[in-house]
DNA sequence: CATTGACTGAAATTACTTTTTCAAAAACGA
DNA sequence: TCGTTTTTGAAAAAGTAATTTCAGTCAATG
């Protein structure tokens, strides 16, 4: 129930000061409400104590429940209308143009949440010859790290995508040197061992990148750079398509810096398969 | 100037614990910087004098003025947040809101280019339950496939990705019966191996769907449907941003569509699961 | 006109939040 | 590797905010 409702509910038995109150958290819903109870109560022309009764006297333990509940509502509400815009779309065009206008919608909603600077610096970090990049993910977002590392290793050397089978692990953490990096990918149902990996690279003063949704994965404590980028699309399955966007920048960017290097590579790279399996299946 | 802004300008030097501050106010903002700083310092796993001394950093007197400011952007932005989030603020941005604004753009072509219609047969054919379906994709593109099977696999039976080694393929070619979906990723520097390996399919009998570019992938003759989705950005490399995107809509669709299948597999799944690695690592 | 009862706000109290201090830990550089 | 600098959080202190107490006010009623 919105506290608006439970005023307008309560307004029956309202006293004088009670109601100039209830006019003034009305009159600006919800701002009204989120200020302290002394601004409000200079602007209502009512005292502090005042205030305090009425919000218990309409069903709440106190001002600062209240302002929990507003904050609340105004956060869900931002969210519909968001929603409302992606189902309008929806209606009129079909299903899959609703379903990209929101995935659309993410990836601008990922640029805002990741900044330049930190773009910048993970940049650095992993288009830094020296260090060694280690990346993996969860069930579904490990192809994710895979696009990571399969894209890195056109552009330099020692860029390696951990397997998906977790007695594998510690071998590689063996392998992995202090300033090396761990890229770990953690969506949603966050998954216990990754955060224990992300943990043990710490231990051992390998940088964590963790890339995770708004829910922030309990490797967060682990990692020196979090790129927190959108997910959840209302739908029942979450998309993953942000995530890609962000990966992609990284590594197009990564490849673009080290030009000469990455194109040298890659035709190495395209003179082995030649003579190989390519073109002969 | 807006709150958001002063961190991002401010990011270049901000220590470990204060860029995770940053990602968590950004990753949910303005909502997560109106919390108290307890709650705050909790959810971003830093202790509330970091957050104090940040606040300071970025130029402001404390975190009272923060949530003031917040508020008052809220407040403001509070007629057009959609507009706020759609046009705001990324004309001046950098190569990674460059990159981002590129490939929401995708998306939205990605749109046009698939009609409904298409979509919708591709999804009759996906949804079937007596077709199997067999998924592989290009060297870089094969992630697509991977994705789509992974989640074919949690709503039905029989989607079985093809492993990377050509050498497995012909025992799954034997597999495949009339009426089976082979599903093809194929981008770009187009792999002649896909291309008879969908030839083959089809004088099985088996429907052929093809994503590729707008260059058009020589496999295209033997597909009876091709969902055609943009790659090119301009940037040295390809994004496949909108390739995911598509590919999500379908198997989220199917999962709707299937829904108390999907569900019980997903259970299955999970007590599995529950049992065996996932919670020991 | 006095009395009762409800309402109100000043002041005091209590609870809580933020900031500062400081010592330990971590990162950095030689 | 060792010493220096920076960063960090625990604890204390300072500061604020919210609530309770209580006495004064006002309106209604006998």
């Amino acid at each position: 129930m919105y506290i608006r409702d439970q005023i307008s509910s309560s307004s029956a038995n309202l006293t004088q000061s009670e109601r100039k109150l209830a006019t003034a958290l009305l009159s600006d819903y919800p701002y009204a409400g989120l200020i302290s109870i002394q601004e409000l109560a200079e602007r209502a022309e009512v005292s502090p104590p005042s205030i305090s009764r009425f919000v218990t006297k309409i069903g709440l333990s106190g001002y600062a429940e209240m302002q929990r509940r507003l904050l609340a509502e105004l956060r869900a509400g931002d969210r519909s209308p968001v929603d409302l815009h992606a189902n309008g779309r929806q209606i009129e065009g079909g299903y899959l143009a609703g379903f990209l206008g929101r995935a659309a919608e993410q990836i601008q909603t990922a640029g805002e949440a990741v900044t330049e600077g930190q773009f910048n610096r993970i940049l650095d970090l992993l288009a830094d010859p020296k260090r060694n990049v280690f990346a993996v993910g969860g069930r579904i977002s490990d192809t994710i790290a895979q696009h990571l590392t399969f894209h890195l290793r056109l552009s330099r050397e020692g860029a390696y995508h951990l397997p998906r089978d977790p007695e594998t692990w510690p071998g590689y953490l063996l392998r992995m040197k202090a300033g090396d990096i761990f890229f770990l990918v953690d969506f949603r149902r966050y998954q216990r061992n990754l955060c224990q990996l992300a943990e043990q690279a710490k231990k051992q003063k390998v940088q964590v990148i963790l890339m995770t949704d708004k829910g922030l994965s309990p490797a967060t404590r682990y990692a020196a750079e979090v790129l927190a980028v959108p997910i959840d699309t209302g739908t029942i399955w979450d998309s993953y398509s942000a995530a890609l966007a962000v990966t992609e920048a990284l590594v197009t960017r990564v490849a673009e810096q080290t030009w000469d290097k990455t194109r040298a590579r890659i035709e190495a790279w395209d003179a082995v398969r030649a003579t190989t399996w390519e073109n002969e299946g």
